[in-house]
DNA sequence: GATGAATGAGGCTTCATTCAT
DNA sequence: GATGAATGAAGCCTCATTCAT
């Protein structure tokens, strides 16, 4: 497909770096067919990162199904978010590199799609907040900090990778946010469930990509 | 001085969109001059991503002259390095846009300069851990969290612009860390200079920016 | 039809500016059928222009029919010939813009139509001289002027559309005509069915089109 | 000059079959250089067109230099204006061809240098006009007859050349508008002036083109 | 007959870089 | 040092034409 070749190479690139005949090479079509799908460059990278942040909206509920304690959904999320962010370091770079190659319309469509992941956490965070676990913080700024905590794992992935597995750097996460949020009864409950976790080393991540 | 005109084109428009021809105009001088200060258009990304990063290393520590409390030390330092940021939204992004366009041998001495400002950050944190007002937390994470807060004000700025000012931000990220680090001591220091300062409304900014 | 499709695109755009998927669209046909007709995008351009000489063949004949006095044929021609043109102003420009554009083989057809157009005008112009009505003028060369003198009318349409309507241009250019060729014998018949003609307002022109 | 060298591939190819790179090789210059002085090829054919055009605007009035008849500059106007354009026959046969290839606005400067230079040959009818040589005529139909008859030795030139010397079709031009225009005075006045020239064959035309 | 997806050559245009002055 | 005219490679995009269905 083209997106595909087009998310592969554009990630690696960039996207001035990435020619079109590349991508349909890549794609193994020609040049010309791209412009039945696409009406300019700028397109195929839109389509391009629409389809990567469609990854984020679409695996994040699916590691959720069937977990329903809001702490452990809360890890859930993190550690499924980082994975899928782990499975494509340099897509989640390029949405970084490359959204403001967009003209603001299409840069509106990114934003949205980024929104509607984010409310998929700021849910999470609400239901922990409603559940007295986590203190009555403002729910989109932490969304927010959550979220670029997941992206930092792309964005500084050159430091990180030699320090943490996307495991320990789930773990690390969790424990830090927990402490800035956490009432004491959320605490307390982060410690029932995670001395449980230990001594049951079930799969801790339900995501697997690639 | 060409690089001013550089951070400036290339803040707005990206790499691939600023033109050496418009650097020197924007310079005042002809576009052949640049190639006696620069090998490569490359180079003149290279010196305008390190004069922003300069910025940071230079203004954060003079911010900090003075102030000895290792928490309010945390304060100044998340505080003035929201400021300098804010003061130049577009040149933090520029970082994240264009560092992978440089060869790793450079793009090596972005993350040198990087490093060395985060290490500032650190050593603070590390002040606020040795008086016991912070927990025993991973430093280098922290600082990277702390610095991924600071870039967030630019990187979601479309976000946050309407629902914070720059101090409110501040703020909001000051208690956040506090929360998720400050041991019970750390909390209640907190506590206390924070009702003082309250009660004591001078300039809590000691860093003014353009 | 096909042709159809192709005069309006060609002569609203020209022939570089139209494609053949745009006369496919506007044919209500796939691109690929034209190829059933048309060996190349340069016969459709063919098709087209004889389409448009031939309405100009075919309706000055039109009009003429039943009328006999010489001058009264040269005057409905002109007037038939300016009315057809009138009405397809685009198409007659599109002559003049793009005959060149088709390899001599098939400009010589375009010439030979326009060659059998002509000779219609030319056989009124001898008529006249026969009759004594017009001085023994180059018929060739008048009739020339005579189709250019038509034509005027569509290439400096731009020029002429607020100053004068189609019938006032056709009244200029018969007594322009007349009084460059007529015998004095000419002048005063022009002069005698000329009153007649006022006096008795029937229409003048027998050709409408669109 | 990338003008000269413009007029002549434009005029023998046309705009949509003459390349950048065609005209910048026969300008003797890179295909980049050309794109400082012209933002588009559009641009290039602007200057080509207003280039010829300028030719008739600045070569008629040097022929009319020291004539003084009314009825001698109407001649020497016609002569000269044919000549101008046998010269350059296919670069008056772009103007026609490709005019419209223009935006609206660049097409009318191109509108406004053709407006001048009928401004001349206007001027000279109307001389014709208050001497009482010519009737009272529309002048500004008549001087775009002109200027028609003109162009037609280019744009028919397929049909005039194997029939008519250039000087010849000035000739049996001159006779028929003197014919359409003259007043008896006016004709008469054309006939002495006529029979001088004939027995004094000095050079007609004073100019001479490349 | 009819479709329209697919091709791929070709041209306009940009711009980093050079170099004569 | 300083200029800016000049280069020429490279890439986006268009579109006539083909051909499998």
């Amino acid at each position: 497909q083209i997106v595909d070749a087009a998310v592969e190479l554009l990630s690696r690139q960039g996207y001035y770096r990435t020619t079109i005949q590349q991508v349909a090479k890549r794609a193994g079509i020609s040049a010309g067919l791209i412009y039945h799908y696409a009406r300019t460059k700028e397109d195929v990278l839109l389509l391009a990162l629409l389809s990567v942040l469609d990854t984020y909206r679409a695996e994040i509920p699916d590691a959720l199904k069937g977990v329903t304690d809001p702490l452990e959904r809360f890890r859930t999320a993190l550690s499924a978010f980082c994975h899928i962010v782990a499975a494509r370091l340099d897509a989640t770079v390029l949405a970084y590199r490359s959204t403001k190659t967009l003209p603001p319309p299409q840069r509106a469509l990114i934003k949205q799609s980024e929104i509607e992941t984010n409310e998929i956490i700021a849910d999470i965070i609400r239901d922990c907040i409603k559940s007295k676990l986590f203190r009555d913080v403002d729910v989109d700024l932490i969304t927010y900090q959550f979220v670029m905590y997941v992206h930092m794992w792309a964005l500084k992935h050159w430091h990180f990778k030699s320090r943490f597995t996307v495991d320990a750097y789930i773990d690390a996460g969790y424990d830090f946010f927990v402490h800035a949020l956490a009432t004491p009864k959320g605490l307390k409950h982060y410690q029932d469930i995670t001395a449980a976790r230990r001594s049951d080393p079930a799969p801790t991540v339900g995501v697997t990509i690639a």
